[in-house]
DNA sequence: CTAATCCCGACGGAATCCGTCGGAATTTGT
DNA sequence: ACAAATTCCGACGGATTCCGTCGGGATTAG
């Protein structure tokens, strides 16, 4: 019997990706200020400082955030919240956004399934693919800052459009 | 160091849902003529039978499929392969299909969270379920069974759409 | 010099994933 | 009646991944 909620879900985030967006969240917050430690947003955020060392480094790789040694060191920004966009802090988090490496955007990677070419099913998941990477890549960091009494959370398009808001 | 792959990527099927989608293609590629047998599935597609059995309970339990037992016996779809949606399929074989506990349809394992209320990157996630519920739920079963040269893989609603097909 | 902070590598318990295995129940064909 | 084919069911176990913890080194500010 598998259990009603099998850790989340079909398709999951880890924990990496759950605490990496919220740290970026609270950089973009004090985006401006200086650089902000990981002891603060740990203590803020309620999450294992320790854990969220091992997270920052992948990215600070993707060039994300820039760090300051020493006291009063910290994280900041590289770029305005605006200016970043949430697939890439998923995929510094938790790698290639495929959910399954035959639907890889890297045609190396892709290669290794060895169905290609025969393969009908292939398609259905480079469409969830493309699904997930455009939706990610729709929103900015700045989109997660505001409150969510605000009237528009991601800027929507155009007016008519209170789904994505009250799901 | 995170391998570049790590398993498959950021958000991810399982086996089970890789499987188990190959297993219903295959039975909608047999519909009409009779219940198929998961030894002839597990020899034509390279699979695990007892692993499929294991499979195939979430399949049954979920209505998608309709098993006739004893020797000529097997399983068959309950519904033509045009009437099943993908993410019924799923659905049924991975979970719910939200990448966070906090974002499930059901209230009541959204609200397990706790953070509910004041967390600004929720809407994020519900996002995210949105668009994977409706990818998966625009592609049924009938249209994984084409070959991958026909013109429209999945019929594209208004012309000029050739991304679907050449990712 | 001290305190704060980033940086780095290693380690380990817990959970999940990916099946395997053995056998019971049911049906068909002979 | 018997044998073969098949679904059905529950348990088990190795491998991997996840989720952190821990200890210490390097760097900077005061």
């Amino acid at each position: 019997m598998r259990t009603i909620f099998p850790t989340s879900g079909a398709v999951h985030f880890s924990t990496r990706g759950e605490y990496g967006v919220r740290l970026m969240v609270e950089l973009a917050r004090h985006h401006g200020h200086g650089p902000v430690s990981l002891a603060e947003i740990a203590d803020h955020e309620e999450l294992p400082r320790p854990y969220l060392e091992q997270l920052v480094v992948s990215l600070r790789d993707a060039g994300l955030v820039s760090s300051t040694r020493g006291a009063h060191g910290g994280y900041a920004l590289t770029r305005d919240p605006e200016e970043i966009r949430m697939g890439e802090v998923l995929r510094a988090l938790e790698g290639p956004l495929a959910p399954m490496v035959c639907a890889s955007e890297d045609p190396a990677h892709a290669a290794v399934c060895g169905r290609s070419g025969f393969c009908t099913v292939n398609p259905l998941w480079i469409k969830v693919r493309e699904a997930l990477a455009t939706t990610l890549d729709s929103v900015t960091l700045a989109d997660l800052t505001r409150p969510r009494e605000t009237a528009h959370p991601f800027h929507a398009g155009t007016a008519a459009d209170p789904v994505s808001l009250r799901a």
